[in-house]
DNA sequence: CCAGCGGGGGAAAACGTTTTCCACGTCACC
DNA sequence: GGTGACGTGGAAAACGTTTTCCCCCGCTGG
């Protein structure tokens, strides 16, 4: 076989499929895309013609003609985030069924390297862009210039002061869900481990927190502990809070991450949870089910968001340059073990088998 | 003067960037490309102009010319699968070094869905392709007429009989080491709960399983479960191995999810691991540091595998055709407590910190 | 002083599409 | 039977680059 050749060899054009159906290549491009009635008979022939020499529209060669290359870009903190791996997923699932495609970076939290990459997708002439900006401020400026040449919807995080869309869900009822699950549940102290607020969601939720918890007669035992949206600063933060002399009855964590860290730290030093202390997450990844235990969660709709971004997006390339939108989504609590009774003890002595008789 | 079309929202092309600076568009190309020499002053003056205007390339029309999107395709099965993620986060940070950029999609373990992303990848002229193929049959056809049209690695997972690249970790050596342990802990029977031998690593690892617990003097106390590689499938296959009348010493996972899942379903029926039954997964993603207990299990070195993910495409794209390479990284055993000794008891009553005087 | 050469700028030809024209038949209608 | 109208195919012009030529100019060496 002359896969040589085919290394080789130019992959089949327009004109390839023209001289083979004997038309001309605005026919084919017509007879493919039905843009123009063509005659029925040399429908079929471009089709035959296509199809045997293996064609493949050149979307880059398209893209330059129709000044759209039917590409997304997607910039988020970290693809290893479950929340924002989710996120991606489900705009990439949405983009398919309109024959789009998404470009996916990450910025790794880094406004420098976030604008670098948001270049870089610039000049890739991507149709619209989906992005969970890093920074409050300094994400804004060359976000701003962006804004100016393509559609942008800001998911989940916003900068300040940029007329642009955003969809996210509502923090405050999020974070005030989880208040008042707790109190409920008679909880007297809190102690919340969130990460700094550089980014608008860190702000939001600690604002939130801060509001809520006298109205509901709780009390904060010592000041928020401020650090990153990883598991590790939640292990660390935990640790500190432990060894201190005084113990909240629940930890308000600012996203999952943060409470398995928490979580992890706890079983360390041997508190047990719920029933010496309370955890509760925020996102809903999908592992916080099987953590253990189940973690009490705020659920965010990525799927719903990823959708709505891209409707977002889609209507202000119908519309042009229109007054920025902002789609508020409402979150929902999901009640795990977390915050739950204490799990029964195990029922009775497990059997073993044994290889050799017993 | 076309100050007329510098103005509507036009972005600026190589043509105005010429105009401004009074030289041709070659000279602006060679100028910013360096590909050719050009007076000092010149270089100066085009670059000033660019600047000005805010001129950035338009990849598409580059990428027509040069017949090189300088574009990476990538396939995998699920993004929200966290060694996934990792992988893609791996390469497109690796991307970022050459200014290439990520196209990101996911099959669902999907053959027919995979495909279709397939051509849609190859029509947006990748100048390569990193898939993890969902099947270790149905993937092959496809696969095999993109290969010869573009160079493909393999990730991971890999079809029967496909003359391409493959870059991944080698499973014998990876459940060998898991095997190993656990007889050297003094485990005795064990169960494996892995997915369907649909795909190459499943397939790889069930037979590396039971090449080596015979070896090992381990004893399978029933046929492997095989489902899929999610967390909900470990939970249900543990709940029946935990009703059943037979326990083994240990469970191996076919990967980190099914552990996940296999680790809440002992939660909820009470038997503590690892002291009443060991359990470990495979691929060391990041949480199974903060499972409870953290998870013993094989890591597979994501960034490594990005990286020469990317090696083997670009000596593809020099050397043309040649003979396919298969490249085995080397698996390490990540041991933590759930087959370790189980964790020391609480230290003591917790101190609690009361709001109102204790 | 002239021929040759080298340095460097510009015109123009691709790259593969889509779409606007234009041309050519055929038909209908007066 | 002439003349529009209509239906449909083809030539060619973009889209924004890069790069091959070609040309001009100044220098150098004989």
């Amino acid at each position: 076989m002359d896969k040589e050749n085919l290394w080789a060899g130019r992959t089949p054009t327009i004109r390839d499929v023209a001289v083979r159906a004997g038309v001309s290549i605005a026919t084919v491009s017509r007879a493919l895309h039905g843009s123009r009635p063509v005659r029925p008979d040399l429908v079929v022939k471009v089709q035959a013609a296509a199809e045997e020499l293996g064609y493949r529209r050149n979307a880059l060669a398209q893209g330059l003609r129709l000044q759209s290359s039917s590409t997304i870009g997607m910039i988020v903190p970290s693809i290893a985030n479950p929340f924002f791996a989710a996120c991606a997923e489900g705009v990439e699932e949405e983009l398919q069924r309109s024959g789009r495609t998404l470009l996916l970076s990450a910025s790794g939290n880094d406004p420098d390297l976030e604008s670098r990459r948001l270049q870089e997708l610039v000049e890739r002439r991507i149709d619209g862009l989906i992005i969970v900006p890093c920074d409050l401020k300094r994400s804004r400026a060359v976000l701003a210039a962006v804004a100016e040449r393509v559609p942008v919807v800001q998911l989940d995080r916003r900068v300040d002061h940029l007329d642009s869309d955003w969809i996210g869900v509502d923090d405050e009822v999020g974070v005030h869900l989880v208040l008042a699950h707790l109190a409920e549940r008679g909880v007297g102290t809190v102690q919340f481990i969130s990460a700094r607020t550089d980014s608008s969601t860190a702000k939001r939720r600690l604002k939130a927190f801060r509001a809520f918890i006298g109205r509901l007669h709780l009390r904060s035992i010592a000041d928020p502990a401020l650090g990153e949206f990883t598991s590790e600063w939640g292990r660390e933060a935990s640790n500190r809070l432990l060894t201190g002399d005084a113990l909240p009855d629940a930890v308000v964590c600012g996203d999952d991450a943060i409470a398995f860290g928490v979580l992890q730290s706890c079983h360390e030093a041997g508190a047990r949870v719920p029933s010496d202390l309370m955890v509760t997450g925020y996102d809903d990844v999908w592992f916080s089910a099987v953590a253990h235990p189940p973690l009490t969660t705020v659920r965010q709709p990525t799927a719903d968001l990823a959708r709505v971004s891209i409707e977002l997006l889609d209507r202000t390339r119908e519309l042009g340059a229109h007054v920025a939108e902002h789609v508020t989504l409402q979150p929902s609590l999901v009640v795990r073990a977390s915050t739950g009774i204490a799990r029964p003890p195990g029922r009775g002595p497990l059997r073993r088998h044994h290889p050799s008789g017993e």
